[in-house]
DNA sequence: GCGCCTTATGGTATCGATACCACCACTTGC
DNA sequence: GCAAGTGGTGGTATCGATACCATAAGGCGC
């Protein structure tokens, strides 16, 4: 299964040049001739060389990865920000490497230390709760780290997302202003979810005397889906019959208990408010046809790989605050 | 924001030890007395030392990565798959790139060939459309690539999926044995997606003379999400008026299509069967309730780690073909 | 014609870990 | 008592690209 690889000295053989010149061939090719660009690169073609990209990390302390950690890949949520984010990036010829922490402040602790013996020339996380551990292994790495999908007041350098609190205080005066009484608000029971915690925080904020009911369905191993709504919503209605709307910490959330509300032959949105957050894509679908929050996930993959090559070009990004905002959909459902 | 990385060096002067015992304290632990052992694990932790593994993969020319590309990450299907890839391989001390071809074989060479530059230790792909510049980049490289999500015919090397092809054939088996005159079959109009090429050609082996009916909705940038599956259906039912039956390509369209069936008023499944592929969270939600074909994801990433391990361990893993079957779920659109 | 700058190119040291070989101390078997 | 084996350790060369410095050729102004 073995092959020597064609190394820049072959390159540099074939096309009777040194290899120094083949290496800035292939990546300054304005600091070389027309014509020992042309025979570089015929040369490549004809050797089909690809050059080691380890050896270069090593030699230039620069590895062109960034380490992206998302808090899940499960549900679709990040999908738009990692495809906006990996465009942004190759664009800037850099590539991802990709892993998931599962909301898990330990698990994100172990794979930023295993992220960083790759070198990455950058971080970016999907979480504002960092273990006590990550913080000090960012600081003695001392890479520029961006946070996404939030914006906490001291972002460990910047940020690029959106108020998560407001969005829940919106989504509260919203129902309240078309008459709701007694909105839940209806979350998993995630030890680590920074956002459910500031969206909770929004609802708290914005009831105007009407009684808090948070409902937390405890999670089990795959987190999150809408299983976990459709049983939310029966929890919900078994502790409080008189409910009239249910604010669902997430799309996926929401879908599942808007099943559960219609199965039940429960008037949506004539007795029963059901919102979400995200916007994933089922949740404009007809029969679901769902009031949620919008947010722009793409939009902020692309400023945070923006921010990202800022970074690389030794621009100092250190308390950016990016806020993309959000925009509240309504929808058939509330 | 530069700093100076610890160095094996430090380790080992702090510890009073040679470097390439701290190597081997680190890498094979059994190799080294246990008090050696102690006072390496103690330099690390004081020195806060993180192994730089791109100079690892130098020397010792194992990247200890494994590149994966999938056709889309904008869609859940891969979700699961790329899970259980992740643990399988993380487990084993394997790291993952990932990439996505949005089913784009011309981009799915120049991913390769990025990939490459990185040295994986292995490929993993879910796509069996590759151009010949892949296929020699892949042939040159003398890594094992393993093949998601079909069987082909000739491998690469190995695969792990299921028939497509069977599945279809099944999926029109069901509808037709349930009394089903006119089945459709919808997909999106992608110029490779091999997996949807399979399943109508199964379509097509199990009509028994019925009228083939196959539309497909042209692909925009977003491709493939449930807008397309209402789209289509909209235009199959000004096609053909009589059709009794759609099987949608993916679970995707299948949502689109069932919302559009709904808000037009048609009965699901009285006068309209709707089915899909994938059995995606959503699917099964009672307000969707979709018939389906069920593929366990996460089993085929899990299988691809055992697979890839066993490869680097110097296992030939050439000429398997890992088939793990799926199942055709009946709920209530048909 | 001379110095000086610019452009194009090459030589050599270097990045940080690991492979390979050498070595030592000690045990074991005869 | 000695050869052969074993477990633990270290020195040095090496992986392949790039940084840094040096050098050569050519252009330009005076």
């Amino acid at each position: 299964m073995d092959r020597k690889w064609v190394t820049m000295g072959d390159v540099a053989r074939a096309a009777g040049v040194g290899k120094i010149t083949v290496s800035r061939a292939l990546r300054t090719p304005s600091k070389v001739s027309a014509d020992t660009l042309e025979k570089v690169q015929k040369a490549v073609v004809a050797l089909g060389y690809v050059r080691d990209e380890t050896a270069g990390a090593l030699s230039s302390q620069r590895s062109r990865v960034v380490g992206a950690l998302v808090s899940t890949l499960e549900q679709p949520v990040f999908a738009s920000t990692i495809r906006g984010l990996e465009e942004g990036l190759s664009a800037g010829g850099l590539q991802l490497l990709l892993g998931s922490t599962r909301y898990q402040p330990e698990k994100e602790a172990l794979m930023v230390s295993t992220l960083l013996g790759r070198r990455p020339d950058a971080l970016v996380l999907t979480s504002s709760d960092h273990t006590e551990d990550t913080r000090r292994l960012i600081a003695g790495a001392g890479l520029p780290v961006i946070e996404l999908w939030e914006l906490p007041e001291k972002p460990i350098h910047a940020a690029v997302g959106f108020s998560n609190r407001q969005a829940g205080r919106d989504m509260v005066h919203h129902l309240i202003a078309s008459g709701r009484r007694a909105p839940v608000f209806l979350r998993t029971d995630r030890t680590s979810d920074t956002r459910a915690d500031m969206r909770e925080k929004g609802y708290l904020d914005a009831l105007e005397g009407h009684a808090p009911r948070i409902h937390s369905v405890p999670p089990r191993e795959d987190q999150g889906g809408p299983d976990y709504g459709a049983e939310g919503l029966a929890q919900v209605l078994q502790r409080w019959p008189d409910t009239d709307a249910v604010i669902c910490v997430s799309d996926a959330l929401a879908v599942g208990a808007l099943c559960e509300a219609r199965r039940r032959g429960i008037d949506v949105p004539g007795a029963l408010a059901v919102t979400g957050f995200g916007d994933i894509d089922v949740a404009g679908a007809a029969a679901l046809d769902l009031t949620t929050i919008r947010i722009d996930g793409a939009a902020i993959g692309r400023e945070a790989a923006r921010l990202t090559l800022a970074a690389c070009d030794g621009e100092d990004i250190r308390g950016r605050r990016i806020d993309l905002g959000y925009q509240l959909i309504r929808r058939a459902t509330g």
